[in-house]
DNA sequence: AATGAATGAGTCTTCATTCAT
DNA sequence: TATGAATGAAGACTCATTCAT
């Protein structure tokens, strides 16, 4: 919203402004509630981190909740574009869906810390706007639905508790991974490996 | 002292002292920790849900991170205690597996909020004591690792992160439990499902 | 009072009564007072330092401003019988004012807290009992005035003044005393020595 | 606002900001500190003092401790800065004593509450700024060790014992100053007289 | 005499937010 | 756009005191 608004709202091609510090806003503020949480980040932590007194940010955000909207809806949006555009390429159904894990562990690990929001504030430590962030959430996990759709599993597997699983421990990762020596890359190709050969069908 | 006390107490004449507030005081501190989450909730909330004053809390616990902590121990206790009473009979180190999961889904998700602490208060969210909580949580993982140890997998498995990917999976759980259709039975067998045709020896 | 009353009030001899808890009670209440100050000094910490419980010291004080000031009468009582004993067999005016300084100041300096108390507690401070201290504190500079009376001083010499000036200087070494290489004995001497040969009369 | 902000907004065009409450929550904070002491005043008092809002102080300075270190500050470096003018003129060095302990007790007992702070709040009692409390302190009685240092005493005299009588009998005026008939310039006057002709050479 | 437990008013401090400039 | 200053509600915690047992 915020984001969107403020681009369209300036006239013509002038979008992106330079110099505006909205873009370092939500970089500082992504940074701080990905390292130590929502709750515990002030927005005077956020404000020395963009060298901005706190008072100024009220003009780009009207209150702390709206600027992790905007955040989280930034998040989404890049997991998603990274997802799209690297299984679009893949064919074959597992493949794809290997490719997705990867892309999903790598971007969630990487110094990049708005992916890690989405994983890392729960929306329902935020009430007020829990819906909201849910929804954004929702619409990033329909990526994993249809790709997951599309795999011929046995009919025992219950395809929505398979991606619960998948998800859950993928997400995990973000816990203990400074701790262990794995490679993001890896942690996804393990993952997947784990679960293939039992639970495709016989014909694949 | 408590639990203990209050046990022998009733046995012949009677508790002086009849009963203690520590236990509730413990359960209602776990039950909005675990609701609510370590920071969201207030010494008042704890105090309000009991029916205490706020000031006579400090009474028993010197502050809320000692609260805290007491809290987290409890859940501790009693998830290892279960865990090892569950497992204690099995023999098949699958069976074992499946069991500990299982339980462990099982109380995860249960109304009792101890054990939803361990996976809902990350450690790192309250530096102070961190290293306690973190120690704790440790000592509880350990019961997987040695299960886990003991199963014949394929060699391409690396059994800490099959460990992980499985313990990351279960405690996901709690995160969208409370929308599904699933039991928690059912959950912790499946996971063990979708996982063990693949990555046990050919040999069993 | 509080002192006084309990022990005439037990029946006959049995006062100082030796199973009491009060003189415990008074010596850690003065220890504390003098070392960290009135206001500084919790009930808490008092009953810590005799090994009772806070709520067992109403039995002896009804609040924390009644033990100061049983302490202090203490104090006061036993500054003033120190100086009476000691000043008693002098003759000589000088010498009464010189013994009853170096008294003072080996009091006020040693390891006995009380003394200390009636210098480091400031009656302005507990402004609900400040009238009671001032009249005993005042009951003390009662015996420096008598002898300071007593001496032929030159004209000019204010005695009131004069008395103040040594008073304050004499009380104003608790604070730092412990920091240099003085004795007390030592200090009072010297502290008269500066004073005696200018203000006496001629003909001494 | 201080005097200096104020006379240049006048002069001229400017002070976007003529007065910042700074200046005036010193005074209120210097005021009741040094009536009531440090402990027995609460932010809420010197808040309602200033006509302030006790969360507003925490925008100027970040805690009780530091508003005292402020306080403080301002209160040595006014009396330095007195002395220094004060004694600047003067050559004979007793002259020289005699105007300094003037000046020291004028402003000790004047209206102006900073002066009184440093004598009435002891650095022990808040420990953890009892250094720079008492590193400032120092730092203003050097200047009687320097004035002292200059004066021939009589060999017997050991001008630190000298020096600490002196400025403990000044600095207790304080506690007796308000009830008695004497002037600030008569006390430090006859203060003098009592030491001077005894401790002088004599070939003064 | 003593204690365990609680109370409630009060302490310092924090923090999202507002607003005139 | 940005800022300095303030606000006020709330937060964790303290402490003298009370009281049934």
């Amino acid at each position: 919203m915020t984001l969107t608004q403020v681009r369209t709202t300036n006239t013509q091609i002038k979008a992106r402004r330079p110099h505006s510090r909205i873009q370092p806003l939500l970089n500082g503020a992504a940074k701080l509630f990905a390292t130590k949480g929502y709750k515990e980040t002030t927005m005077r932590d956020i404000a020395a981190e963009v060298g901005m007194l706190p008072g100024s940010m009220y003009y780009h955000f009207k209150s702390k909740q709206e600027l992790l909207l905007a955040v989280y809806e930034q998040a989404v949006m890049d997991l998603k574009s990274r997802l799209e555009k690297a299984t679009a390429s893949e064919q074959d159904p597992w493949k794809r869906l290997e490719t997705a894990v990867i892309t999903h562990v790598e971007t969630i690990l990487d110094q990049n810390h708005f992916a890690r929001i989405m994983i890392g504030v729960t929306p329902e430590k935020v009430p007020e706007i829990q819906e909201e962030l849910t929804a954004m959430r929702d619409s990033y996990e329909q990526i994993f639905i249809v790709i997951i759709d599309e795999i011929p599993l046995e009919k025992y597997v219950n395809k929505t508790l398979f991606r619960l699983m998948l998800l859950g421990a993928l997400n995990s990762t973000q816990i203990w991974f400074h701790k262990g020596p794995f490679e993001p890359t890896e942690i996804g190709r393990e993952f997947i490996r784990y679960l293939e050969s039992s639970v495709i069908c016989e014909q694949r």
